[in-house]
DNA sequence: AATACGGGGAC
DNA sequence: GTCCCAGTATT
């Protein structure tokens, strides 16, 4: 496979892609600026997140955090709480800290080296190389999944995208098809990984080089990219307690390590004085990439003030109310669970 | 080198 | 149900 590629030219299905993207580009609130804050934010929410499921979250977390300082002086929290329902919830920590980061080590300039940008806190050599390429004409592919999909299909490539090597390997596969726009053939690599070349059901007829698509003359599309990886789930319960006086519950953050990091939850324990005060519970069943979890949350009505405050005064729960809620992130089905307690 | 980390949508 | 998505940090 080597031998047959070394000494060809597939610059010109770079170039093809350049022209396609010109023609044929999303049109984005991220495509309209070369600012490399709003790139780099538009790159840490689109990680693992499809454009239509992130694009509210990047446009409401632009228009609060507009640039480096505003979000470097913004309460972490706060962050957290643009990210509510996003998922991966250390990305929105990362950003916090990277954001303080280029305010103390670059004076608040965003930097243009790929390497500086690289110790910035979450961001790792794709996003580095989007931003490098996309704003400072920086010439490293951003090698993401589309890559991947994209390459390995043009080539008919059975390299195995779950092999840590991939990274490298694609990288060099897309060195010979990269032309000198390196930002905008990023980007056309994107887009055409997105609306053409699909994982399932890609739109070949569409596509600007099924001319030079090895699997698509074979008619193994399908069969690309190789994976072996099998993700495995496994089961994980949880208990809550949803304790509750004149509108107000008790919730308390979480730690930094295992899932939804710094995000807000109820108690998952009661004395045994608090028991009577149970009245209904009901158990939720929520998917995560690796899990799938059973949550059991309780009804706690207190109506004693005494047990109230001394539950809350032995724990040091934080109480909020619903309203307060809003201000706060919380995991998915416990946002869920909170809404539907308003309706009652 | 392998694994954990969310949530939503396509099929 | 299964797989995937503008990946990174951690071990």
């Amino acid at each position: 496979m080597e031998n047959i590629r070394t000494g060809s030219d597939f610059l010109h299905v770079g170039n093809r892609l350049l022209e396609w993207y010109k023609n044929n580009a999303r049109d984005l609130p991220f495509r309209q600026t070369k600012d490399p804050y709003k790139i780099w934010i538009c790159e840490i929410v689109f990680q693992q997140t499809r454009i239509s499921q992130g694009l509210n979250h990047y446009n409401n977390f632009i228009k609060r955090f507009p640039d480096v300082k505003t979000l470097a002086e913004a309460d972490e929290n706060e962050v957290l709480l643009y990210w509510k329902g996003l998922g991966y919830y250390s990305r929105a920590i990362n950003i916090h800290k990277a954001a303080r980061q280029i305010m103390e080590e670059y004076q608040g300039v965003f930097p243009a080296q790929y390497q500086d940008i690289l110790t910035l806190k979450g961001i790792g050599k794709y996003t580095a190389a989007a931003v490098s390429s996309i704003c400072f004409g920086g010439k490293m592919p951003a090698v993401d999944g589309n890559f991947y999909r994209v390459l390995s299909r043009l080539f008919a490539d059975d390299f195995d995208i779950s092999n840590s090597r991939a990274f490298t390997y694609f990288s060099e596969l897309a060195a010979l098809v990269m032309p000198d726009n390196v930002g905008d053939f990023n980007q056309a690599m994107m887009d055409l990984g997105s609306e053409i070349c699909k994982p399932k059901n890609p739109l070949c007829g569409e596509c600007p080089i099924n001319e030079d698509c090895l699997a698509f003359s074979l008619q193994k599309v399908t069969n690309y990219p190789v994976k072996t990886k099998k993700v495995k789930t496994e089961d994980l319960a949880l208990t809550y307690y949803f304790v509750h006086r004149n509108g107000q519950f008790l919730i308390r953050q979480r730690k930094d390590d295992f899932i939804w990091k710094k995000l807000f939850e109820f108690p998952s324990a009661i004395p045994e004085e608090m028991e009577p005060f149970i009245t209904q519970s009901k158990t939720i069943t929520h998917k995560l990439t690796h899990k799938n979890l059973s949550i059991e949350i309780f009804n706690v009505a207190v109506s004693s003030e005494k047990e109230w405050n001394t539950f809350i005064a032995e724990n040091q729960y934080l109480i909020t109310d619903i309203q307060g809620s809003h201000e706060k992130s919380f995991p998915k089905p416990l946002e869920n669970y909170i809404q539907n307690s308003l309706k009652d």
